[in-house]
DNA sequence: AATGAATGAGTCTTCATTCAT
DNA sequence: CATGAATGAAGACTCATTCAT
C-alpha cells in the first residue's frame, strides 16, 4: 500500500526528471513521449497515467525547476555575509547566484524563460507536487523585507516587477549578448533594482522617496 | 525586370502578412506551409523560395511587428502634448500606447513576447525589408532624450531595460491578469519606470541621482 | 452462497446492460472496456471475469437483445385483435410492431443490424442467459402457424427468409431513408411477406399456391 | 501532363486494389494504412492525397466491389441461354451467378455484406471513380424487364428488396451454413423471388397477381 | 520562377489485456 | 474474487521539405 504509493510517486518523478534532461538537451519539440518513457524506462502509456499530455508535463516542470531554482538561490545567499545587510543587499545577491547559475545553465535558462509567466509560475507551483514552493518562496521574501523595517504597500507586485525584468533581460544578455554582455549589462541591472526598489517602497523612517 | 522584381515583392509581402493572420490565430505550431501558401494564393513549393523555412519566417515577422509598433506609437504619441514635456512624458505616453494597443490585440502580444528577443530585434529588423526600422525608432529616441538635454552614457541598455521590462510585465498582467491587472499594475510600472530612468541618466545640471 | 451467486450474475447483469447503453450511444469502437467497468462500478479487470474479450460480450448482447425485442412484439401483438386474425396477419403485426420500435430506437437497430447474423442468434441465444429465448420464440411462431392449419414443410427457413428481409430492408429505410422511407416502403414489404408466405406454406386445404 | 494524371490514376488504383486484397485476407481492422501504403509501393502519406481515411477508402471499395460483381453476373448472365427466357428467368440466373461467385470468395462476401447499404451503395457508386456502374446496373435492369414486358411500378424497390433479400441470406447460409447451407436454402430462395416479383409487377396483359 | 505530388519520419494517443497485490 | 497500475503494441494521421516537371 504504501509501497504503492511510494512507487507511484517514484516514478512521477522519474518522468519529469527524464524528461528535464531531454527538454533541456533536446527541445521540448524535439523531445518526443517515446523518448521520456524510454529513458524513465516505463512503457510509453505509462506516460499518460501520470500526465495528461506533453504540455502538461512542461508546465509543471517551469514552474517545479523556477521554484528550486529560487529557493536554492535563497539558501545558498542566506550564508552569505553580504546579503544580511538588508533587503537590497539580499535581492542583489539573489539576482547574482541566480543568473550566474543561469549563464551555466543555458538550457535550463532557456526552458524557463520561454515558458515562464507568473500565471503559471504561482497556479503550477500550487497545483503540483510541491505546494509548499511559492509559498515558502514568498515567505522568506517577506520576511527578510520585515526584518529590514522596509514598508511596502504591494509586495507581490514589487517581486513580480523584479523577476521579469531579472529574468528576460538575463534571458537576452546570456543567450545572444545582445545587447550587451552579462558582465557589462550587470552594474545596470543593479542600479535599476536599486530604483525599483525605491519605487514600491517607504524604507524605514523616511518618507516617500522621490 | 522592375516588373519581376515588383511581383516578387508582393508575393514576399503576401506571404507574410497571410502568415501573421494565421500565427496570429492559429498559432505557430498550429499553422502549416501547406496553410499559409494556400491562402496566399501560391503553391506550398514556391514559399521555400521566399523564406529559408518557418522559422526564418517567423522571426522576420516578430521583429517586423514589433518595428510596425514602436514606429506608430512614436508617430501618435508625437502628436500628444503630454509628450512633449520631456523625455520621461515621452517615454511614458509611449508605454501607454503600446500596452493599450496590445491589450486590445492580445494575439499579437502573444506572438510578439513569445518570440521577441533584442537580439533578433536588432538583427531581423536590420536584415529584412524594412531595414531602416531600428534605426529609425533609435534615432527618434536619441532626438527626444537629446532635446531634453538628459545625459545618458548607455542610451542602447537603457531602452533595452525599458522594452524588456513593459513587454515581460505587459504580457503577465494583460494575458493572465496576475499578479494584477494592467489597470492595476499601470501606476507602479509608471514609477519603475521613472526610477529606472534615474538610474541609467544624469538630467540636465545634476550629478548622477540617488 | 446463493448470495455469492447472486452477486456474481448482478455484476453480470449490470456489465451487460451497461455495455448496451455505451453501445447503443457511442458505437462499438467508440467505447472501451474502461468505460463499461467504471460505469459498471467494477473494475477493469473484472470485466475479464466475466467474459471472454470484448466481441465475446458483444455477441451475447446483440442476441440477447434481437430476443427481448421479438418476444416483446409477441408479446404485444398477442394482444391486437387483428393479430389473431390468422398466421399472416400476425406475421405483419409483428413486422410492424419490430419495424416502429426499431423507428423509434435507431441505436439499437445499428447495434442489431451490424452485428445479427442467424447463427449468431440461434447460437449465442442458446448460449446464454437466456437460453430459453430462441426456443420460446420458436415456439410461439410454430405454435400460431399450427393454430392457423398452415403446412409448411420447412417454418426455420421460413422465419429465416423474413428475418433477414424485413431486418436488412428495414435497416436501409429507416437509417437511411433509402431507396425510400419506411413509410413508403412497408406496403410494399407487406406485399413481399404476404408472397413470401405462399412460397413456403400450403394454405389449409389448398394445393401449392401459384 | 496527362502522363501525370496517367500516373496518379494508376496509384489510386493501386491502392484500391492493393487495399482489397489485405482488407479481404485480413479484414478491416486488421489492415493498416502503412500495410496498404507499402504493399502499394508507396509512402504512408502518399495515402492520404488519395483518400480523406481508412473509411473513405472502404466506402468507395465496397461500391466498387459490389457493382463490379453485379455487371459482371450481368454480363455473364447475358450470354446464358436461360437467361433470356425472361425477366424472371434473368434474375434468377443473376442470382445464381452471383451467390455462386461469393461461395467461392466468401472474404469478398464478408467484406461487402458486413458494409453494403442501400444508401452507401448508391452514393459512392455515383461519387467514385466508376460513376456509371450503378446507373449501368440499373439500365439493364429496366432494360431486361421492359423487353418482357413486365409493367413494374416501383422498379428501383423491386431491386432493393431483391438485393437486400438476397444478400443476407446469402450471407447466412454461405457463410455459416446456418440455418442451411446455400444449396439446400436456394430452391427456397427462388421460390420466394417469383413471389416477391408477383408483388410488385403486373406481368404483362394480366391484372396484379394474388 | 513556380508548382504540387511525393515523402516518411515523427507525433500523440488509445486500449485490450495481464498480473502483482 | 476483485482490483487497477502497468503495459506496449498498434494505429491513424500530420507536415516540413524536396524535386521532377
Amino acid at each position: 500500500m504504501g509501497k504503492l504509493e511510494e512507487n507511484k510517486k517514484s516514478k512521477r518523478a522519474s518522468l519529469l526528471s527524464t524528461a528535464y534532461d531531454l527538454f533541456v538537451n533536446q527541445g521540448f519539440a524535439g523531445t518526443t513521449i517515446a523518448d521520456i518513457a524510454k529513458k524513465a524506462g516505463l512503457a510509453k502509456g505509462t506516460f499518460y497515467l501520470y500526465f495528461r499530455d506533453k504540455y502538461d508535463l512542461r508546465d509543471q516542470l517551469v514552474a517545479r525547476k523556477s521554484s528550486q531554482l529560487i529557493l536554492e538561490a535563497q539558501a545558498a545567499v542566506s550564508l552569505y555575509p553580504d546579503a544580511q545587510q538588508g533587503f537590497e543587499a539580499y535581492l542583489l545577491s539573489m539576482t547574482d547566484y541566480m543568473l550566474n547559475y543561469l549563464q551555466h545553465n543555458k538550457h535550463l535558462l532557456k526552458f524557463i524563460a520561454k515558458n515562464l509567466s507568473w500565471g503559471i509560475f504561482r497556479h503550477a507551483a500550487e497545483a503540483t507536487g510541491d505546494p509548499e514552493s511559492f509559498a515558502e518562496i514568498y515567505e522568506n521574501y517577506l520576511q527578510i523585507m520585515k526584518a529590514d523595517k522596509i514598508e511596502c504597500e504591494q509586495p507581490e507586485l514589487l517581486l513580480f516587477t523584479l523577476i521579469e525584468l531579472i529574468s528576460s533581460t538575463g534571458y537576452s544578455c546570456i543567450l545572444y549578448n545582445s545587447p550587451a554582455s552579462l558582465k557589462e549589462y550587470l552594474p545596470y541591472l543593479h542600479r535599476s533594482i536599486h530604483q525599483i526598489l525605491l519605487a514600491f517602497t517607504h524604507p524605514a523612517g523616511e518618507s516617500s522617496a522621490d
